[in-house]
DNA sequence: CGCGTTAGTTCATCCATTGAACTAATAAGG
DNA sequence: CCTTATTAGTTCAATGGATGAACTAACGCG
């Protein structure tokens, strides 16, 4: 079983202020997490986002493109080759919005809805092995920092990119 | 101020599981993250990730590059990448081990210790505006939860790449 | 009508990250 | 010693996610 592991490669190395280091961990737990996930989104045949989009869609149907970028935090360019393939494979329909025919009305369709659920009980279940190490109120506590965070930031973008509209205040539940 | 808002571009949204679903919110937090920090970075003149780095080697003056890609959970060959240019610019010394020639010590030059003073300070003013919404408890337990998540996801990767050694368990505070 | 704005598309580009093949150094064992 | 396996680090070509800018189409407001 090896030798020095000196600095135990992991393990033993000091992170100091790191800690509490916002880029860093995001990045880390990113890295992480895109990492476990390669193998199981293959398994899938999952394109890279269509999960999430398949999710918020099905939420919250009739939603615009505009919409589902600012949500998922892309680059309404991204969603356009995330939506119309989803779209090539049946699984979400684009109407124009008869009251507005500049939106995208978007919403699942039978085969969407179906994915999505027959997905979904995956997810969670791989969800839950990210969160071994916490209790169930302990993971109530961390989601809803991770929404305020979230929520800060989004709104913070708003600003910055001069959005005009919508600055509003999201509902802090 | 514009019209409809009809679904409130953002704050209208309904997210449902996704508010507990750690691949989006890592991968939405990290891309807000990265909008604001890029104006940062520029005006620092600093490369992706050297400030990480440089904080962890004045942390662990002596360590490998396998243990900094670890801790930072890059590849080795991203490392290689950063360091050199680090190198390169002054800012840290690559020394081969005496007791093991493959060994790189990597420790800070003066310059090194200098520009991470000099910049820590800002990123920890950037950290406060990241974490306006948060009393100082609020944070300690953040960052706690995201200690956690981040070690255990370690954890996780090291038995997935059957990385033999120190698999070891890290203490938990 | 004509001007400004907004939703969405397209595409070329960038940059971070990866994988694989390579060198060099060490450890282990006969 | 000499051979073989392993580990640290390097190099580079390739990938892929994300971006920006230029474009079309539709709307709103005078």
């Amino acid at each position: 079983m090896a030798g020095e592991v000196q600095n135990a490669s992991f393990a033993g190395v000091e992170l100091g202020p790191l800690r509490e280091n916002l880029p860093f961990l995001t990045r880390a737990l990113r890295a992480y997490i895109r990492a476990e996930n390669a193998d199981f989104y293959a398994a899938l045949d999952a394109e890279q986002g269509e999960i999430v989009v398949l999710s918020v869609i099905g939420l919250n149907p009739g939603m615009s493109q505009n919409d589902l970028a600012a949500t998922l935090v892309f680059k309404k360019s991204a969603i356009t080759k995330l939506v119309k393939d989803l779209e090539a494979r049946g699984y979400l329909e684009r109407a124009k919005s008869a009251s507005d025919r500049r939106f995208n009305a978007l919403q699942l369709s039978a085969a969407g809805q179906e994915r999505y659920a027959r997905i979904s009980d995956l997810i969670a279940q791989q969800n839950a092995v990210f969160l071994e190490p916490f209790s169930t109120a302990e993971r109530a506590e961390l989601f809803n920092y991770l929404n305020r965070l979230y929520r800060h930031l989004g709104q913070r973008q708003l600003q910055r990119t001069g959005n005009s509209s919508a600055i509003a205040e999201s509902r802090d539940d």
